[in-house]
Formats: structure tokens, C-alpha cells, sequence
DNA sequence: TAAGAATCCATTGACGCCCATAAAATCCCA
DNA sequence: TGGGATTTTATGGGCGTCAATGGATTCTTA
């Protein structure tokens, strides 16, 4: 059971690629592969940062889960099912392990626009990843640490 | 069921490397071992020293399951998610019982940078083990020591 | 045919893997 | 029980492979 996990720093190159850390590559490979040139993933803007939800098949039928409890016809999930399936892109992986990021996404995460060099951080949550814009990225795990401290003992990990 | 304990000095090499000590590395076999190429350890900085703090499977999945029991979509979640996978880093361990620490967990822990020859102290401590800087850990300990002494006096008030 | 996209190729630098040596702990046997 | 032999650790160094990155070339399609 492999997860995504640590932080990881590459750069954006002119054309808008990427490459994907092969850490992360290869959780994706064992997660939901689809045969060599049919690799790809999952990516839509993330609903309460300026960040990308990025994952493999899993995270896919983690959607679908969520949505199969909500009621067929509803209003709650017609409207959840827009707002994670309707901006999901399927980002293909080419042969040397990258992705290229569209506009659209790379304008919400605060990733600069096309012909722009920037770097992006990918950060493992677990069964899904994130893209980020580095410096956006600090602010925030400065804020997740605070508050893991806060939590701390509640949790109990300060013992292990 | 093992248990990391007591404390051990090896040298960091000029590529950053360090020798696991061997009783560390039996326990970490021993708990969630996979196979020959695919060991590795996790590690992070502690939240509250400057330390880092490291673990095998079994450390693992004391995280997975402190966030299995949060609701997927909350803050909470996210934030934790951020802390605890964000900062983890999978050091492997080569055919040599070695790991190499990167720059990142160096600085936290304050270990020289790159290219610097220095020390690391492995403490154990039950579950999971820290890498400390051995002067910075001396002190550390000095500290435990008479606060243990006086717990001692709590503890043992009844008889003297 | 031009613009954009996808594929392929090349470079470089880091990392994993292997071996060699040295020190220390363990074992073995008289 | 003591001393030598053997095995395990720790540590240094060399080398090959792979990942990341930049650029070129081909393929689409408007």
C-alpha cells in the first residue's frame, strides 16, 4: 500500500512541463496503471486552496465513492458531481515522466502563465498529491505545523 | 516486539551519509520489512526539537491511521495531512545499512551542510528513534536527566 | 503551411550499488 | 581462561544508472 508522501521541488519549463517526481511516478504506477502509453492523471483545482488535487485511479473511485452515497437524483449530488468531476483533467504522463499544465490550472494555483519560467512543489497527502506554487506552499505548511503543535496533544504523537 | 534503545554516534560522510547502528537496523527488519531493496525508514523533523525523528512501517501506519479517523473532507484533515505526510521524507537504506540525509533534514536538525564532515547521534526511544546533533543532544540530555532526578523525588517520596 | 502539441534525443548531475579497508565485537578451541 | 581466528560494523571511495531538464524533430490540425 503505497502512498504519496514528502515534498518534492521541479521546474516548469517554457512549454509548461513538468516532470513528475518518480517517487510519486512510481505510487502511480502501482495504483491504477493502464498499460505504457495510456498513463495519466487526475487533476482539478483544490476547492479550499490555490493549489491542484492530482492522483491515480484511486483517487478517481475515491470520487465516485463519495458521490455513490449521496441519493441519484439530488440537487447535493448533482452539484458536488460538478464541482469534482467538472474541472478534473486528465493529464497524460509522456515518456520521460512529465505532465504539462494547462492554463486553467496553473492560474489557479498561482503558477505563472505560459512562457513563464516558475518552479512548482508537489506535496504527497497520502492517496493523492498536490501541486503548489513553492513560496504559497511555505505560508502554508508553516501554518500546518503551528497547528499540528496545537493538536499535539490531543493526538498524542508527541510520544509516538 | 522490539524496541529502538539507547543512543549511538557515527560519522556523516562527505556524500551525507551515515550508518544506521546495527541493533536500529535489526528492529527496523523486523518490523516492516519489504524486501531487500525496498527498505527504507521515514523521517521527519520533530515538531518541537531540533530533531529528527524516524521510524519504520510500523511509524507509518501510527500516521495513516491518526488521519483515517478524520472526516476526508475537513480542515483538520488537510492540515494534518500537511504536517505529518508533507514533511516526511522515505530515506532508503543501502546494501550497507546506510541512509543519506538530505539537506533539508540536516538544517532542521542542525547538522552541517553538504560537503561538511560531522556527527549524528541516534537516540532510541522506544518506537521510533530521533537523529540528533550529539553536542545539541548532550545538553538535551543533561536537561532530562535532572528533571528525572527530581520526578525521582516525586516518586519515590514515599520511601525516601 | 504555420502553430501548437506530442515524441524523441542528449546532457548533466545526483543517487544507488558495489567493493575495499579497518576497527571492534564474537566465537572457538586448546 | 586466554589468545588467535572469524564475523560483523563502520566508513571511505569508485562507478554505473536513472532522473531531471533543455532542446530538437516530427506529427496534427486548423
Amino acid at each position: 500500500m503505497d502512498r504519496f508522501v514528502s515534498t518534492f521541488t521541479n521546474k516548469l519549463d517554457a512549454k509548461g512541463r513538468v516532470s513528475i517526481p518518480a517517487p510519486f511516478r512510481a505510487v502511480l504506477e502501482r495504483d491504477g496503471y493502464r498499460g505504457a502509453g495510456a498513463a495519466g492523471i487526475y487533476c482539478y483545482p483544490a476547492i479550499d486552496a490555490a493549489a491542484l488535487d492530482c492522483g491515480g485511479e484511486r483517487l478517481a473511485q475515491k470520487i465516485d465513492g463519495l458521490l455513490a452515497g449521496l441519493p441519484e437524483y439530488s440537487d447535493e449530488r448533482d452539484e458536488l458531481s460538478v464541482a469534482l468531476y467538472g474541472d478534473v483533467q486528465v493529464l497524460s504522463i509522456d515518456g520521460d515522466g512529465r505532465i504539462v499544465l494547462p492554463e486553467e490550472l496553473r492560474a489557479h494555483a498561482g503558477l505563472g502563465s505560459q512562457g513563464t519560467l516558475a518552479q512548482v512543489t508537489f506535496v504527497g497527502l497520502g492517496d493523492k498529491f498536490q501541486i503548489w506554487n513553492p513560496s504559497q506552499f511555505e505560508a502554508r505548511r508553516k501554518i500546518a505545523r503551528e497547528k499540528a503543535m496545537e493538536h499535539r496533544k490531543l493526538l498524542g504523537s508527541g510520544k509516538g
